[in-house]
DNA sequence: GATGAATGAGCTTTCATTCAT
DNA sequence: AATGAATGAAAGCTCATTCAT
């Protein structure tokens, strides 16, 4: 799953082929089948497997007893850690996941195959506003900033037009987005 | 182009194939090969069509004599009403452009293909920052934000998971980006 | 069309494939699919290609002014005229038609597809009966013999079961046939 | 072996894959191939099988010392009675061996491997002729009548286009076929 | 300019068969 | 005897692109 991920965030989904997988598996064209019933179907569960590895990062910040600000810094911190480890990850959620809704119609409807991520998101901003430290504002409104911001920050990473390193945005990034969501 | 720019937002690129695209148009497959060299070639003409239409609603904007908050705001409600009235537009951006990078690599390199549309964003955030309402950051990170965010929305409408309108949000996120982005 | 109807007979459904077909019509692959959109639905349109030809064959000797006797005779001596000179035929009939139900259950149940050649003998057994030359039975026991002779007997032929030329057991099996079927 | 017959007379013979059949059969796919070396010379087994069964059923009634209009009556009874208990049995005679030539070329040639419900067949015809019941003609002449006209009518039946059951037709067919074959 | 039949490489998927265990 | 993961050739079908008219 690993190889195909890395293979359909560099190349997209449909400029990767079955055999591309299977050979960078070093495993047939046949046997993928046995474990994968379909190219679609593929493409779901590395999806499921990066929210739940997403989830559990984000999980590991909500459990922590620090303050909205400082988990704001983490949460940023910890994606754009990613982003740059395992550019694949991100990139498939940005532009596998998000861009080819055709595949994951039948089975992905909603954000079904990325609960485990976006609940996480939601435990971290309901805290926030119960602590007092967030505006009580729509969900996704809170939601769509701090996604929206932290996929735009990688998308143009990607396309090499930031002139520094990710990681060097954290700060700047997570001041905006608090400044944002806070009262 | 607007026949193509439809279907390739709606199917996505690889989904849409050019009879697809030439019986919309009640053209012949032939002729539309007078006209564009290649699938891939429309598909830029395309980005660069949008990139110009939304770098005019922009222009128009930056050229009104209001402030920056003001300013912020007319563009988050036109990037929605645009959304609304014009979906394909914002869609083939997100999910187009965006996403098939291999389809782009050739000949909209880094943003040349968009550059009408990025350069107003700059001239808003430079001129916000010259008459001293926003603070002097990375523009990319501004950049980011705002466009991230937009995006966000969007697509989060487009998945059927906003609960109101896009217009209804408008307030609350040009609230958000103009408190993100202010001094 | 009779490309395929002769590869089919010869090699079977399944084992003649798309590629076979187009070599042998020296015409490309992809070209198939514009005059037939599936291998099935090439298959559907032999089979109402030769049931039309049967009918119009049966027609004629149906609308002749000669006795049900004679008729019967004609029938035989034409069925074995076709499996003699054009064997593709009624192969399809027997072992394509009649044997891959799978194939023709969408769009031929019953038997839509070889309508034409069945309403000719329901005609020729009608006649018959009416002239008072044949038993007035069930028409489906009087069908099932005269095909199922007549295809049984092209059979064994195929099988090289058979000692003699088909032309030679006009005689014998229209004797038969009558025999059985007349009053 | 009835397991697969099952599955092959039921859903043909390309269409019943190894696996389906090991499914069916609560045995690995490897183990198949320990008492069937392919595919092919499991369906030869098969229609081996088949014939000696009917063979046997035939035998049965040869030894009985009735006449040869009793005999054709019980033979068509018997052949019916096995169409309607033991569907799959004569739909394998009729669709998968009669139809899939390709398969049996090369160990089946001939009739060999219908050998043993041939073989009663003829003795039942040379028998009748001998008792001076059965006109002496060909002997494949009476064969195709006889085992094309059951065939048909099984093949009617299974379009669903016999508006009444196989066995309420063994009077009207052994009486055709008696009348046909009588001196 | 306009047409659309024709091309053929390339795709996803299937499945008979093998063989290490 | 029994297993079932692995193989890989081959299938049906698609579609960007061409080109004679």
């Amino acid at each position: 799953m690993q190889g195909a991920l890395e293979l359909f965030a560099s190349k997209g989904f449909y400029s990767t082929t079955i055999p591309d997988i299977a050979i960078s598996l070093k495993m047939s064209v046949g046997n993928m089948y046995n474990y994968f019933k379909s190219k679609d179907i593929l493409a779901e569960e590395i999806i499921k497997f990066i929210s739940a590895y997403l989830g559990k990062e984000l999980q590991r910040i909500n459990e922590k007893d620090i303050s909205t600000k400082e988990k704001t810094r983490a949460i940023v911190a910890i994606y754009f850690e990613v982003a740059m480890t395992k550019p694949e990850m991100i990139d498939y959620f940005l532009r596998i996941y998000l861009s080819n809704r055709e595949i994951f119609r039948d089975n992905c409807a909603g954000m079904i195959c990325v609960n485990e991520f976006v609940t996480e998101v939601m435990i971290y901003f309901e805290e926030g506003v119960k602590s007092g430290e967030l505006r009580d504002q729509d969900f996704f409104s809170a939601f769509g900033l701090f996604m929206g911001y932290l996929g735009g920050m990688v998308f143009l990473k990607g396309e090499h037009i930031l002139p520094r390193e990710l990681d060097e945005y954290v700060d700047d990034i997570s001041f905006n987005i608090y400044k944002a969501l806070s009262v």
